[in-house]
DNA sequence: ATTCCCAGTCAACACCTGTTCACAAAAATA
DNA sequence: TATTTTTGTGAACAGGTGTTGACTGGGAAT
């Protein structure tokens, strides 16, 4: 793992440890729980420096968390454009966008795995800037929607309840997909096929609301 | 009076403590953060007795937890026959299990909060545990689904596919619900409005769903 | 009336926690 | 090359943690 410690005094890990000491926290996250949970200690002792070289980066673990979640965003959203540039007939985007993102869940799991333990049970300040994202995602969700002639006769709120719908689930469905082991493939196709269905069925109950609310 | 021998220091509560135990426990949750965080000796001391008078009643925290759990999904099982045994037309029974639920969930903050907080962020065993009971809610929900005429043509899998949709909104929802301060009653309202749209944009789909299928 | 056990107390332990301070080596700058 | 700034070290602190053991009051059972 650590790579040449043959001096011991002092190596020139010029502005690596503040990298070495994120890296610690989220794999503690992983196999030890939630990021309050950890302790300063434990991931200095982890990123193989003394306690005190902590302050050297981060004021306090809470920045130190902050950080962590603006990373785990930021490449979340670079991966979301990307999702939301590849323009597909209806039917094949649905099927198109789960499968990116999933995949991208994969490769991301660490970072997801952080942000899923914050969401509800970290900080206030973490959980309002989580839902803050969350909240962002929902709302260019729902403009996008708003693009598509199919849905140009619904009001603004309507669509921002149909884009919650979607990133509700898509939520969850993230989690049940956190809780896989990751060699369950199998496990995890099953959640891909179960998220293209119920985001198949939302998509045949926008259609009728809209001909419901039309026909009024 | 060098020491006083029967003011405070002996009081028969029989078994009262454990109740006292549990109750500040669900308390430090509100206000201090998830389950996991709190100590032995701090729900002690809010409970009023000395750490030791602990183990009298449980092992160690994780026990605690359990029992916790175990009083949150008694009464929400309760609860949850309740709103089912409501029979009630289509249009109406969207409206008024929302209703009865988020009342539920009002009366019973602390239980929610508790649940919430461990949902993703507890330990393996607790995580594991909630997580069969909601699976078990969404069964029982698919299988109500399934004695609708409506629905009858509806294979089990994808009856199982919607009541999870469901059972995943509600969930966020009640999330959300949470998150909010208890004065804020429109707040409350506007997701509980919110509540009600979306499954019924889902009874829509489903309908859909049905004809789609049966059409192949 | 005596015994027994439940359920509380107190003292003590070994350990882990965040944070401070002074110091020194390496890197950056002059 | 000489100086300054950055970055990691070690010792030490005050306080919180789970858990142990011996002790004891009071109610229930004998």
């Amino acid at each position: 793992m650590s790579k040449d410690t043959a001096s011991k005094s002092r190596r020139p890990k010029r502005g690596q440890t503040r990298e070495a000491l994120m890296e610690a926290a989220l794999d503690l996250v992983i196999k030890k729980g939630p990021f309050s949970s950890l302790s300063l200690r434990e991931v200095t002792k982890k990123a193989g420096v003394v306690p005190t070289a902590f302050y050297r980066h981060f004021p306090d673990m809470s920045a130190l968390g902050l950080t962590l979640l603006d990373e785990s965003f930021r490449s979340l959203r670079q991966m979301m454009r990307q999702v939301r540039q590849e323009e597909l007939p209806t039917e094949r985007m649905i099927r198109g966008s789960m499968e990116i993102y999933f995949n991208y869940v994969r490769d991301n799991r660490a970072h997801f795995l952080f942000v899923a333990k914050e969401l509800y049970g970290g900080t206030p300040t973490m959980r309002s800037a989580i839902r803050r994202e969350i909240r962002l995602f929902t709302s260019e969700l729902a403009m996008d929607m708003a693009r598509f002639p199919f849905l140009n006769q619904i009001n603004a709120e309507d669509l921002q309840m149909m884009a919650a719908l979607v990133v509700n689930n898509v939520t969850a469905l993230t989690q049940e997909m956190l809780e896989l082991e990751e060699e369950d493939l199998t496990g995890q196709r099953d959640v891909l096929i179960t998220a293209e269905k119920q985001l198949r069925l939302i998509y045949f109950g926008v259609g009728m609301w809209r001909s419901n609310k039309a026909s009024r």
